[in-house]
Formats: C-alpha cells, sequence, structure tokens
DNA sequence: TCTGGGGTCCTAGGACCC
DNA sequence: TCTGGGGTCCTAGGACCC
C-alpha cells in the first residue's frame, strides 16, 4: 500500500527567474540578496545576505547565506540581483497551478518546492516518471526553468531523490531500492536532520543513515526523546507525514528586520516598534486573525537574541494594542547594548468572530483600523499611519522573502 | 567586511488549580 | 510526622526548514 510522492524543487529558483527575465544575466555568476529598501545604504545593499546563487556562481563557492563581502571574496566578478518576491510568488502560484494539472493532493511547502501525493492519479498519465517528465516540460515552456524531481514512496525519500538528482533532474527511488539508497548516506542529508542532530548522532558513532536505522528504538528515544522515534524511522526511510494542503490556521504572524545600523534611541526604537506592530496587525486583520500572545525579539551587535513574550487578556489585532505591549516589554529589559534586530510577533492566533463589538469605543476604532487598511491597502504600505511613525532614511515598504504564495503566509500585504 | 526573514514544533521549569 | 499527583497555562529557548 505504499503511496508515491513527488518532490518538485526548482533550480536556484530566484536566480533561475532573473536570468531568465533579465537575459543579460543569462550564463552569469549572480546571487539574490534580500529585498527589502532598509538594506540599501548609499545605494548599494548591506547588512543582507544572498538568498539564492546562480550555478555559475555555486561554481565559485557562492553560497545561501553568505554575506555580500563573503560573495564578492570567492567570486569577484558576482553580480548582485535585489529580489523580486512579487515576481517570485506569482510563479510559484503559477507553478501551483500546473502541479494541480496531475494530482489534487498538492502541497506547496516553500516558494520554491513543492510535494505531491500521485498515488492515485498517475495512472492516467503513464507512469510517475512520466509524471515528472510532464511537470518538467510543462515548467520549462511556460517559465523558462528548470527543475528538480525526485519521486519515492514518502516525502522523505521524495525529497532526498530531488536533492540528490540537482539540478535538472528526475530520480525515482523505488521502495526496493530505499534500503542501499541510504545505507551509506551521511545523517546530515536527511530533512530533518540537521547541525546539532547530526553533531550529537555522531559522537555517538552514528554517521550514515544505515547506521542510524540499526540503532535500538530505546537508546534514540532515551537520547532524543520524542525526536528520537522519528529519527529511527528516517534511518530506515520511513515517514508517513501526508502531503497537505497549506492548512487554513496559522500559528503566528510575525516581523522582524535588521535595522540599517545598530541603535540606543529609545525614540528610534519606538518608531521601528510602531511599524512592526503595523504590519504584524495589518497582516492579521488582513488574514482575519487575532492573537492573545506578543512576543518582541531584539539581537544585540554581538548577535546575542533572545525574546520576552506578554499574553494579554483578550485577543487583538489592533496595531496600537501590539504597540503598546511591545514597549511594555521592552521597558521591561535592561539593555546592555545598542540594537541590531527588533521583531515583533502575534501567535495563539485564532479566527476573528467579525462581528462588531457592542462596545461603541471598540467598534469605532475596528472601523478606523479598516478605513486605514483601505487607504494602505490602495496607496501603498505606511501611507497613513499613526502620529508618532517616523523614520528617516528608511521609509520603504518591508518585502521580506513570502516563503508561501498565499494566504496568511504570504507577506507581501497588499 | 561581517552574518535576512518567515515560520513550525518541542522542551522544561514554574505558577496555579483541584 | 513532611510532602500526592493530576492538569493547564505561561515563558524562554532551541531545534529544524526554506
Amino acid at each position: 500500500m505504499s503511496r508515491i510522492t513527488l518532490c518538485v524543487d526548482m533550480d536556484a529558483f530566484f536566480a533561475s527567474v532573473e536570468q531568465k527575465t533579465k537575459p543579460y544575466l543569462k550564463g552569469k555568476p549572480i546571487a539574490v540578496i534580500g529585498s527589502a529598501m532598509h538594506h540599501m545604504v548609499h545605494g548599494s545593499a548591506k547588512r543582507t545576505v544572498i538568498t539564492t546563487a546562480s550555478y555559475e556562481a555555486r561554481a565559485y563557492g557562492v553560497k545561501t547565506g553568505m554575506n555580500i563581502y563573503e560573495g564578492k571574496k570567492v567570486c569577484p566578478q558576482l553580480i548582485l540581483v535585489i529580489g523580486d518576491n512579487e515576481k517570485y510568488a506569482y510563479t510559484c502560484m503559477e507553478l501551483e497551478r500546473i502541479y494541480l494539472t496531475f494530482t489534487p493532493d498538492v502541497e506547496v511547502y516553500s516558494i520554491d518546492e513543492a510535494f505531491l501525493d500521485i498515488t492515485a492519479s498517475y495512472h492516467l498519465f503513464g507512469s510517475p516518471e512520466t509524471v515528472g517528465m510532464a511537470i518538467k516540460k510543462a515548467v520549462k515552456d511556460r517559465f523558462g526553468i528548470t527543475c528538480t524531481i525526485g519521486i519515492g514512496p514518502n516525502k522523505l525519500i521524495a525529497k532526498l531523490a530531488s536533492d540528490i538528482q540537482k539540478p535538472d533532474g528526475l530520480k525515482w527511488i523505488k521502495p526496493e531500492d530505499v534500503r542501499d539508497t541510504i545505507e551509506d548516506l551521511p545523517i546530515k542529508e536527511l530533512w530533518g536532520i540537521g547541525q546539532k542532530i547530526s553533531a550529537i548522532l555522531g559522537t555517538m558513532g552514528i554517521k550514515t543513515c544505515g547506521e542510524l536505522g540499526r540503532i535500538p528504538l530505546s537508546v534514540l528515544r532515551n537520547r532524543f526523546g520524542i525526536i528520537g522515534i522519528r529519527l529511527k524511522a528516517m534511518g530506515l526511510g520511513l515517514d508517513d507525514s501526508p502531503v497537505t494542503r497549506e492548512p487554513e490556521d496559522a500559528k503566528s504572524i510575525g516581523h522582524s528586520m535588521t535595522l540599517p545600523k545598530d541603535i540606543w534611541d529609545r525614540r528610534e526604537i519606538d518608531a521601528y516598534l510602531l511599524r512592526l506592530s503595523e504590519m504584524v496587525g495589518r497582516r492579521a486583520r488582513k488574514n482575519g486573525f487575532i492573537g492573545k500572545v506578543i512576543s518582541l525579539v531584539i539581537r544585540y551587535p554581538d548577535f546575542e537574541t533572545f525574546s520576552k513574550q506578554k499574553t494579554l487578556k483578550d485577543f487583538t489585532n489592533d496595531t496600537h494594542v501590539i504597540y503598546l505591549s511591545a514597549m511594555d516589554i521592552i521597558n521591561s529589559i535592561r539593555l546592555r547594548d545598542k540594537i541590531r534586530l527588533l521583531g515583533v510577533s502575534l501567535s495563539t492566533l485564532t479566527r476573528d468572530p467579525l462581528q462588531l463589538s457592542l462596545f461603541k469605543e471598540s467598534r469605532r476604532r475596528k472601523s478606523l483600523l479598516q478605513t486605514m487598511d483601505r487607504i494602505n491597502d490602495r496607496y501603498g504600505d505606511f501611507t497613513l499611519t499613526w502620529g508618532s511613525y517616523k523614520i528617516q532614511e528608511d521609509n520603504s515598504g518591508v518585502i521580506s522573502p513570502a516563503w508561501r504564495p498565499s494566504g496568511v503566509r504570504c507577506v507581501n500585504v497588499k
């Protein structure tokens, strides 16, 4: 009763889209960097990282997560391109439409990756591989970019197959081939085993998936708790997580930003807090959520990062309530240094009952918020905002990577 | 020359309640 | 005399992902 799962992973997605839409970038080493305008200082982007390097750039060792100086160091002719998230989100939505012509069971896992359960539908097209080839062709025809497709009995193996075959590949790991394929595979290669866990497993003498699969369950469970159960299964190439459409309900909505420069000044800090609170509140209102917990994230120049949260008495998505809570929290902290990054988030979300409050004051406030949102929808973020909000040198709408193209997770509030 | 931003899930200790 | 055992909520932090 094995399922057939397909993983579609775009090759260097952002970079490929840029190279396709800007032909002069074709064949060149390019790196797509953070799109938020606040990274712009004196006309060039600072304090950002490379989100995607083209394959030409990867040949020089340019990697995701490098800052621009590191990238330029290993590849002096590297061309930096500021990302255009709306373009990627649009492409992602169109890609989903392509996938849906092959099966209704599509999970858009991130902006450049999707899982498809084709168990029930691949017969209509021939074999799992013909489905894979047809998707690759459709993507190429429509957008001129390549992807790699992995097929397997579950998401773990499908994902592994696509990782193995990158770029522009197609690989089917059949159930009977799973064991041999992963026997000598370093555990770090598995989706879900990161730096820490692989280091711990390493100290236990476990380096490969084969070894992991042979460790008694009790040993892993004692060491890792509930994760240990999952690890054992992963070592055996098993994964029973289903392909699921995007859940309707988000758990949290947050925004954070590395500031153009480190700041001490409370007025400046407050201005950013208001701005972040507004982004959070607006996204919550837009998607019909209210939340009960406000968290503030702070990063110091030395990169120490911590968060402090506060549970409210009532659910809210009111910018001003979020803002006041964020200020409450920061007032309770003795700042030891300047601030490099600020973040505000709203969690313990639930659906806004969308009914008008019985209290007149609250009703007026709600309609004010709606009016402001409408104006901002029409004329752009921060056209209309609260009195004390004003930040020099950085007055742009922050657009951060939208890892999902639609719904709550679409960060490009519009 | 430094090091983004969006999430999810899990843990563990303390408060508080019955 | 000395110390239960459930449960939930709250908070901070850390693992993972793209």
